[in-house]
Parts: structure tokens; sequence; C-alpha cells
DNA sequence: AGTATTTCTTGACCTATGTAAAGTGTCTTT
DNA sequence: AAAGACACTTTACATAGGTCAAGAAATACT
């Protein structure tokens, strides 16, 4: 890594106009660094989240399990972005989502009570929150879009043009219960797609 | 109506505990009620959102245009629930959606400016948006894993049981749609659920 | 009231994706 | 190196849901 002081991943998920300098080392600041190693969890169903994360490294996953104890990867997060199970740690309600490392990472913590006190004492925290969260609405509401309007095989299109570090780095399994379809047709479509 | 004073639509959707009735009384005084008739239009998809409404009576629905420019629907939502398409009022650009309604309604309404005032000045009123973004984020990430796991019979049957206002006064089209599913396809559906 | 328009149903046929089961390849553990 | 356990592919067959086209029923328009 040549990157020095915050990571490349804390300043480009507070890059926000309405930071100054000094907000951003108070932010900066709350934040702690730490590894997770592939297959290791940063939440399980039952528990209530406690803290949001950044990828600084690697790749994680959130799950649930169907009626038939399948399970049904329903986000991936890849570097330089937010892990947070926000019904969880908002509502302070336990999460029915697990949270898992895909591959060993790397990871930035910063716990809810810190988090609350930069919220409620920082008008830029606030407004910087919640386009976080519009984002994120934004974002789940044209996935469900996309489920309806477009083929499996567009979606994996979609996934490989916009979201590369997910088809390399996520087991086929995984990538095919996000993309709504079996393992089997998934694979199907890589033949179709790569040689026919 | 055999109600008075602030609607049941108001104290529904604020009712929570760090509120107290002083706030309530400022918050209440912020909205306006209007009325709007069958397909007339909240926001246009282009348009900048500037409000967020509230329905008192009456069904409205968002919804965007396929590829092919067919509607889709994306969300109904019914009488005692809040109207914002959040990513275009909180992050300041135009909408995609377009927010119409389904059947006359009885609305209302709160400018973003006044909601602003309350929302920075008041930390109830920041804890309560936080958790209501929370739990559309949760909606909507629960309407994604539905429309993994379930069949479309299944979607509708949660439909008819859970949110029976929209099967009683939205047209079969729009909620084939919103189901993603096409419109003759509900109908059999429907055919075989009651006969047969 | 009568016509046009939209809404809903039905049938024939087609296709994408599911299910199940077997086979190959790859990594882990000892 | 052998034995298991995973990860992925492939084939055969099943089925939910799509498409298209024709009618019937309901609504809206003049």
């Amino acid at each position: 890594m040549s990157d020095s002081g915050p990571s490349r991943a804390l300043r480009s998920i507070y890059d926000h106009p309405l930071f100054t300098q000094e907000q951003l080392d108070k932010i900066f600041a709350a934040h702690t660094n730490f590894e997770l190693k592939k297959n290791g969890y940063l939440l399980e169903q039952g528990q209530t989240a406690n803290s949001y994360y950044i990828i600084a490294h690697g790749l994680v996953r959130f799950y649930v399990h169907d009626y038939n104890g399948n399970e049904i990867t329903t986000q991936f997060i890849c570097e330089n972005e937010i892990v947070n199970e926000v019904s969880s740690l908002f509502q302070r309600i336990p999460s029915v989502q697990n949270i898992q490392a895909v591959t060993d990472a790397k990871l930035w913590k910063i716990d809810f009570n810190d988090f609350q006190h930069l919220y409620h004492t920082m008008e830029s925290v606030r407004e910087w929150g919640r386009e976080w969260m519009s984002a994120q609405l934004f974002q789940s509401q044209q996935r469900s879009i996309e489920m309806i309007t477009q083929s499996a095989s567009s979606r994996y299109l979609h996934l490989i043009e916009h979201r590369p570090q997910i088809v390399q780095q996520a087991p086929l399994k995984q990538i095919a219960s996000y993309l709504g379809i079996a393992d089997t047709s998934l694979s199907r479509i890589r033949k179709e797609m790569f040689h026919g």
C-alpha cells in the first residue's frame, strides 16, 4: 500500500462538500481499523448491530436463509464501500441478515455511540448520512426494477461491467443466489456467453 | 369522517416515543391538506421533489418506464403512509420516478424547507426520520428477497393478505407490473386461485 | 343511448429457468 | 499421497411464466 494517513477508503467515503477539514479529522479519529479472515462474520442474524464498517480491502456479503434453509446473498459490498445493516443499527433491533467476509478483508469500524455523537452535533454529518441512506434506498429500488425488467443474463452482464470485483472474487453459488437464479443456470449462462 | 383535529393519518405517521406534544403541534402545523384527482401527479420524472406527502384517503403509486416504454409500477402507497421520492427530495436531484394518484385522494403536504428546519432543530425529528428511512430500506430489501424466493402467485397472495387496499383499488395491469409479471399471467393466477 | 376505449380473460404456443443427478476438477486435511 | 469436501459443469426433463392474438366486459365520451 502506497497510501499514507487516513486510508483512501475513508477519504472516499466521507467525500462531501459540507465537510470542513476539522470535521473530517474528528470523523476519521472515530474509526479504528482491523482485519477479518475469509468466512468471518461482522454480524450474525439475531444480533443487534453496534457499528458500521468501511472496506479498505476485500469483499463482504449479506445473506439470509430462505424457507428451505438455502443461503440467499442479498448484497455484496466492495472496496471503498460502507457495510451497514441499517435497520438493525438505527432501529436498534436484531438483524435478520448475516454479514460475512467473502475474502480476507481489511476494514475500518465506527461504533454507534461515536457516530450518534457526530450525527447530532454536526449538521454536515446529518446531511451526509441522509444522502447516503437515500442513495442506498435508490440502489435497492433499482435492484428490484432490474429483477423485474431484465433477464438473468443481462443482470449477470451488468454485474461484470459495473461490479467486476464480485464476479472475480465471489463463488458462483453466491453470485447466482444474488442474481435470483439457480447455480446451474448461472453456469449455463456463462457457457452460452463465452462459447456459444 | 368522524375524526377531528390533526387527521388520524398525521397522528399515526408521527407516532414516535421521542416526540413531546409541543413538538407534535409544531410538526402538524407545518402540514397543509389538499385533494388530488385520480390519475393526477404528485411528481413527474425529470422534476426535483420539493415536498413529501401523507395519504389521508386514497391510493398512490410510483412508476417508471422500462426500455420498451412500458410502465412499471414500483411502489403502491396506501392510506396513512408517506409518499416520498427520497433520493430526489434529499439529494436534490431530478426524479426518475413518476408519482400518480390511482384513485381520488386526500393528502397532507410538507415542504422540504419546513421539514429541513424541523429536522435540524429537533433531535427527535432526526431520529424519527432516520428510523423511517431505515424501515423503507428494509422493506425495499424484503421486496427483492420476495422477488427471488417466492412464486408470482405467492407474491399476489401476500399482497391480498397484507395490502388489500391495493388489490381492491388498483387496476390489474398495475398490480401485475408491480409483481413483476405480465398482466395475462396475473389474470391466469387469479383464475387458478378462485376456480380450480 | 351508442360508440369508443380501456380493462380483463382466455387459449395456443414458446422459452427461460428450475430440478435432479452425475461427472469433473480443485482445494484441504491428514 | 490419499481421502474428503467443495466448486463448477453438463445433460435430461419439467414447469412457471412470457408472447401474441382474439374476445368479452366494463368505463368513459359525445
